[in-house]
DNA sequence: TTCATCTATATGCATACTGCACCTAGATGA
DNA sequence: TCATCTAGGTGCAGTATGCATATAGATGAA
């Protein structure tokens, strides 16, 4: 099937995290090369399969991370098909990941911040909601 | 203090969640009127008040807010000081909200999967991260 | 050979969100 | 009169992203 991909998704649901493709990105290349095309297959693995990425974010995504040192990336033959770019995370990457991790557990506690307010304002005004 | 808001506040930290601020508003506007200005003010209560939030982000997104008729508005002469559009949560406004709780739990699960996968993984390769 | 398809990377365009600078204007008090 | 506070708003630029589309090598079928 052409276009596997991206066709029909409808990803307008407002939840997003700004750029989160990035530090799911750079943990998949945390001790393992890859190229964009199967980086774009083990993206799943973050659980938001049902809305799998656009491969266009992924590319320019990669190519941002070189731009700043993040990643390197050399040409490669594969086995079959076209050659491929392949990324690897460089030092100042792996310390990129981790300003990522510590970003989205503030993220989480700003989530469960909003999550707190919303409980213990239901709990007041019962109405319209979602009781536990 | 002239200007007390947002001046030099340097929000360039990357994590944030699209649209965030529009769930914290409606929230704020579940079961109690209120207007922009002082909305503004209490959304110290989600968290994030090292970084505080734009004043045009928060009027723009009421506006918007109104326009797809989650909200009402009408002018209000206050106490003091020129006169307030104080904002009312309409029924679907109280739907949208519930929608909006349910998608940044969906977030939440995201985020957790990310975690999940950092941690598995770095108890493998041990090199570079924060260890519990 | 020719052609469709798959793999792989990339660009162009439109839209959306946001930060920052700046503007308008009534109220208030020195 | 004038600065300041309260309150709401616009304009612009930068960034992020979805979608369409382009390019091109590899592969296999007709």
């Amino acid at each position: 099937m052409p276009g596997r991909r991206m066709r029909g998704a409808r990803n307008r649901c407002g939840r997003r995290i700004t750029r989160f493709l990035e530090p799911c990105l750079l943990l998949l290349l945390h001790g393992e090369e890859s190229h964009g095309y199967e980086l774009l297959d083990n993206l799943g693995r973050f659980g938001f399969s049902e809305n799998p990425a656009d491969s266009s974010t992924i590319y320019r995504i990669l190519r941002s991370l070189e731009d700043r040192g993040f990643v390197t990336s050399r040409w490669a033959e594969g086995d079959s098909g076209p050659a491929r770019r392949v990324y690897a995370l460089s030092p100042s990457g792996d310390e990129y990941l981790q300003m990522w991790v510590g970003d989205l557990e503030e993220t989480d506690r700003i989530l469960h911040c909003f999550f707190n307010e919303y409980r213990d304002h239901m709990e007041l005004h019962h109405s319209g909601g979602k009781k536990t």
